[in-house]
DNA sequence: TCAAAAGTGTTGTGTGTACACCCATGT
DNA sequence: ACATGGGTGTACACACAACACTTTTGA
């Protein structure tokens, strides 16, 4: 195919751009869970270069066949060993530079995984994947740092909206666990009896007749999120 | 190189895909404005098959050097005459058959455009390129009714915590204009006294001393726009 | 009886909504 | 003087924020 193909309009005349002038296309998606009183995100170290020994989202390029969710899933298979997991489009990268290889445009999705979920493939070199306190991040390669920051405001945002707080908690939860993710994610003290009236008053949860026992105090009701 | 290309980690190791494994990458823009008291949108009627005779969103490929958002802006121009509009990302399809022909990654982005910038460029043919109402729309190609409903449920969103209303209007403008901005978005009738404490209340807007007479009626208060 | 977290109500403030009349203009 | 859209204020309902004490449990 002629080097200097004429790329024009996608769906008015069709000239589909040549095969070297095509990017690379890939996801990447920033795993969020909530653990030990901090919000974590699942981060890979580089080995090679670019940016080796820096640490970078989890990715991989999209295959013939696939939708770009698909994509997503198949990768969080690949780097944990759930499925059916909470996933949402972020946003798509696609500067020239932001890969110094090559060029690739990258879909951005976020996934949210409860702790009861949370288990890391045993086939990942331990060494190599880890947690990560966004509130203390390391050393990020490519325009990693950009979109982890995006990821944490829409997700910030999405909190007041929706019912995605759910997702990072197990089938189970009591008012007060419920409260600390908002509080974790927020990065903002909640007041206790103002959060149960708002979360009460959405009707959204099934109070059970069970109680969770934690220390020597009060059991706490349990309740679940009413649609799975 | 090879066909069996192996594809992996995009960030650990790195196997590019195969040229032929990638996907064609295109920006989609769906062109928005408000005239004739309704909400348009700029379509394209195709000259070929697939989908000869439907309407589509104007786009076109990316090219090499290019960011995302420029190759919006350069379509943009082609399209019309205009630059320095408001432009945002809006969503990536890219189901492997939303195009019947190949395989066609697309970021959707929405414009927004005033009716005084309002001016199809000359050299587009005119039976070719035409303004819809988002009310009345023809029959569109490829999964493009999607993105058009879409884009529409995320601009009537951001009309309530942004100032992207300002954007449909010329540099000044009256307050009943603004106000029909609103209700052909929304697609409701919004009342007059409550619209104008809530617009004035967030201090975006400056009073000029000029006033609009438009009619056999007392003439209107004309304003500007804060932050151009 | 003590420590520790669970659980519970009231009040003030701000925001959205409903609603009706006078004003300025040209004919 | 009349038709036409411009311009204005008040009252109610609801959502959000501030704030402190009692209950249940195990040691």
């Amino acid at each position: 195919m002629a080097n200097n193909n004429p790329v024009t309009s996608a769906y008015g005349d069709f000239f589909i751009p040549a095969l070297e002038d095509r990017p690379s296309v890939a996801v990447d998606t920033i795993i969020f869970t909530v653990r030990n009183k901090d919000l974590k995100v699942l981060l890979i170290k580089r080995k090679i270069e670019p940016f080796k020994g820096m640490w970078a989202i989890p990715g991989g390029f999209v295959r013939k066949g696939e939708t770009l969710e698909e994509a997503a899933r198949r990768e969080l298979r690949e780097e944990t060993n759930i499925s059916n997991i909470y996933l949402e489009q972020l946003y798509t990268f696609g500067d020239p530079g932001r890969d110094p290889r090559a060029w690739v445009v990258t879909i951005a999705y976020f996934a949210l995984i409860s702790s009861e979920q949370l288990e890391i493939k045993a086939d990942t070199d331990a060494e190599d994947v880890d947690w990560y306190s966004m509130y203390n991040l390391p050393l990020l390669a490519f325009d990693h740092e950009k979109i982890l920051k995006y990821a944490l405001e829409r997700l910030r945002n999405k909190l007041n909206y929706t019912t995605v707080g759910f997702q990072l908690l197990p089938k189970k939860f009591t008012l007060t666990e419920l409260q600390k993710v908002y509080e974790i994610i927020l990065n903002r003290p909640i007041d206790k009896r103002n959060f149960r009236k708002k979360i009460l008053s959405e009707n959204m949860l099934i109070e059970l007749s069970e109680t969770k026992m934690d220390g020597v105090h009060r059991p706490a009701r349990l309740y679940e999120f009413k649609q799975p």
